[in-house]
DNA sequence: TATTGTTATACTCTATAACTATA
DNA sequence: TATAGTTATAGAGTATAACAATA
């Protein structure tokens, strides 16, 4: 009669360690970026409408590889706190195009700077070398699985 | 007059890049345990009681890092499912205990084997010497965060 | 007919707090 | 009064699908 092995633990997955820390790191985060009244879904949102300027729903939807009903809901969250404009396009009046305004344009910084904050809070344990070699296997796992997409939660 | 420097951006940090690949590895595992019908919140709260047995709610909660009522809703579901029971104590009338039953009992090492093919399908572009070394600097954060509790999203 | 965007619906996860039963 | 557990409520994130307006 043979012995029936156990189940895996869950500790025995590297997946498990990677949501420990990332959960750790967004939560932290999130705590953080609530003061300045917004969730890391919307700094994700404003980071992105701070490159692109001016841009159509649909587009950030691909961008962000969340559907267009996500982008619609985040979109009137960030509207009715003033931090960002919705526009009709005057050419095709079935497109939008979205931006920040200067509210918002002045929030990005200082999100940022707590995004910078967070991440040698999290990360400051580790050597130099120690960052970039798990920033390295990191995008490795990113290049190979094709991951795609900016995680918002 | 000096040049105003750019807020940093989203992949200028590691905690964008460890959210990015977590997420990629959660998404897959959780359509993967769909197909056995329940969610990864499920999946973490069968085998905790694979392992505990027979358990107050309020054990688990601390083990899980979860309030009572997160426990109560996800032992709801699952005594739905039918693959728990809930007894309760004849000495304290307020004390119930949760356990798994033969189903859930059977379902835990398909579940396990789940999750070693999911780590495996996201990890396995990793030499083994790159995965022990991720391994070694998420728990080096783990340790130096103190992060606790089984993190389920 | 196809496309853009919004709205409706639903489900998971999370947290807080009110509540019930018991001690 | 304190404790164990449940229930109610709410908010965030996500996805699907129905829908209106326009092309």
């Amino acid at each position: 009669m043979q012995s029936r092995s156990s189940p895996s633990t869950l500790e025995a997955h590297l997946g498990y360690w990677l949501r420990m820390v990332s959960n750790g790191v967004s939560l932290s985060f999130a705590r953080k970026v609530e003061r300045e009244g917004v969730t890391v879904a919307e700094w994700v949102f404003l980071r992105a409408l701070y490159d692109t300027g001016a841009v159509a729903p649909s587009q950030l939807a691909d961008r962000m590889a969340m559907t267009k009903g996500a982008i619609s809901k985040l979109a009137d969250r960030l509207l009715e706190k003033s931090l960002i404009e919705r526009r009709a396009n005057p050419d095709d009046r079935r497109a939008h195009t979205l931006a920040l305004n200067r509210e918002g344009r002045a929030l990005v910084p200082r999100l940022a700077a707590l995004a910078d904050e967070n991440d040698e809070e999290f990360f400051g344990a580790l050597a130099s070398d120690e960052r970039r070699r798990l920033e390295q296997l990191l995008r490795k796992i990113v290049k190979e699985r094709e991951l795609t997409g900016v995680p918002v939660d």
